[in-house]
RNA sequence: GGAGAGAUGGCCGAGUUGGGUCGAAGGCGCUCGAUUGCUAAUCGAGUGUACCCUUUAAAGGGGUACCAAGGGUUCAAAUCCCUUUCUCUCCGCCA
């Protein structure tokens, strides 16, 4: 959520920035709710005050025995008016409040402006692209071929776009994780198990509502939602709190399953492990001083493509484009991983950096040691996609009788084991 | 799931019986100052958040709201009534 006094003192750059994603906006509607809203309460404060001073007095004519019947009547009138006052107030402040949630962030000057992926920057390059001497398969293919997921059964028990992990397969996903974790604990970060049901103000903070409903799985009864990303409960940790700025940065990394009703994609990725309803992750997540946070963006980009590197795969680090640009991120560096059996890069991480954007709405607030509170940013990245790590590791270490060289750091997480076969 | 108790400022804890001068006693903590070889102790002052108005570089000043959340009664609610949420105790069930 942007500041509205922000908006409304600096409404010319909000617009332009908003047009560059391609986002309408009605920005007069909301420059007239504020002078609205504005109006009502100076009315309204004013009546309050009044009504305070003359309740004051009232007590003390009470004691003394005066007769109050005149001034009850007249004072009811008056809280007649403030409780229509209120009612209006609050009308002008919900709409304001539900046009600023649905109101993306602005995007930082650095983002290059453009329509669509398409536009995006690539800004690195890393690793060998392996020269096969067969033709590779696609990961779905090999996985099946080594019976370590089903993909069918999966589908029976739930539906498609779910699928089992098995043997070697759940062992090498387990191993990924633990890797994963050990690794970004070994770089300081903290290591959270958060829930993996939440509520919708949870939801709120991070900015999935109100506007990306139809992309969450809801149990309607507890009025809870599951987690789209381990990013939502554990950037809200420190919600509606106001945290001493001296243990900024905070570095945590989390392990979760994800939810995703993947809503719209439908004909998209319908083959194999690309685009799941459910998939584990592993998540790093910053909340940082807004000084730097710039700075801990790229190391926050490093941490997670460190584990491509360390893995072996080739990857590269696109800059989104101000159209691909998610909600509410203010700049987003993409770690694509290479695909041989698809002959392309996939995305496998999404390093964010929020600004104040969700900490204005999660009222995550810091403060310094001369006691100026304010909204720390917050970045996440995911350190990595473990389901998409799984995929890229059988595409890229495929040989070409069907089986799967395990890379040499997951060895030891794996009992040794170098080969799934 | 059944029965009961509770939720007050960074923390502890009064106030709720009998509504009024209560942003809220007292203590602890913290900050600043004094004293002091250092530390400790002692003494003094200060110490919530959000928003509105004013002034504005900032500070300052005036005001409104907030005693779990929402609604109601009343001239007036931390205090009375209703709903919800959460916490604790006991019973049942359970990984």
């Amino acid at each position: 959520m942007l500041d509205l006094k922000y908006v409304v003192n600096n409404i010319d750059f909000v617009k332009s920035k908003t047009a560059s994603r391609n986002v309408d906006f009605d920005f007069d509607r909301l420059l007239e709710l504020d002078r609205l809203r504005r109006g009502i309460i100076a009315k309204v404060e004013e009546l309050k005050k009044y009504r305070n001073e003359v309740s004051k007095q009232v007590g003390i004519y009470r004691k003394e025995g005066k007769d109050i019947s005149e001034i009850s009547l007249k004072m009811r009138s008056v809280s007649d008016e403030i409780d229509s006052l209120d009612r209006e107030l609050s009308d002008v402040q919900s709409e304001l409040n539900s046009m600023l949630l649905t109101l993306p962030n602005i995007i930082d000057d650095s983002v290059p402006v453009g329509n669509d992926e398409n536009d995006n920057l690539e800004i690195q390059r890393w690793g060998e692209i392996k020269d096969f001497d067969f033709i590779p398969k696609p990961h779905w293919e090999i996985a099946e071929s080594l019976g370590i997921i089903d993909f069918e059964r999966g589908a029976k028990l739930a539906k498609a776009r779910f699928s089992i992990y098995k043997g070697l397969g759940a062992r090498l996903e387990r191993a990924l994780i633990n890797f994963m974790l050990d690794t970004h604990i070994a770089n300081g970060y903290t290591e959270i198990i958060p829930p993996l049901l939440v509520n919708s103000t949870t939801m709120t903070g991070t900015g999935q509502l109100p506007k990306f409903e139809e992309e969450l799985f809801k149990c309607e009864r507890d009025e809870l939602y599951l987690i789209p990303t381990a990013e939502v409960p554990v950037t809200n940790i420190y919600a509606d709190e106001i945290i001493d700025a001296s243990i900024l940065p905070v570095k945590m990394v989390s392990y979760t399953p994800c939810f995703r009703r993947e809503a719209g994609s439908y004909g998209r990725d319908v083959r194999g492990l690309i685009r799941q309803h459910q998939f584990n992750k592993v998540e790093i997540v910053k909340l940082s001083h807004p000084d730097n946070s710039m700075d801990e963006l790229e190391k926050l980009t490093d941490d997670a493509s460190s584990i491509l590197k360390k893995l072996g795969l080739p990857y590269r680090i696109v800059k989104l484009c101000s159209g691909d640009l998610g909600f509410s991120s203010a700049i987003t560096y993409d770690i694509e991983v290479w695909l041989p059996g698809q002959n392309c890069y996939r995305e496998i991480s999404s390093c964010s950096n929020f600004k104040d954007f969700q900490s204005r709405r999660a009222k995550i607030r810091a403060r310094d040691k001369d006691k100026n509170i304010f909204f720390p940013h917050t970045l996440n990245g995911s350190g990595l996609a473990v389901g998409r790590t799984f995929l890229a590791i059988l595409e890229n270490y495929q040989q070409a009788d069907g089986t799967v060289v395990v890379p040499e750091v997951l060895r030891k997480y794996m009992d040794g084991i170098e080969v799934i076969k």
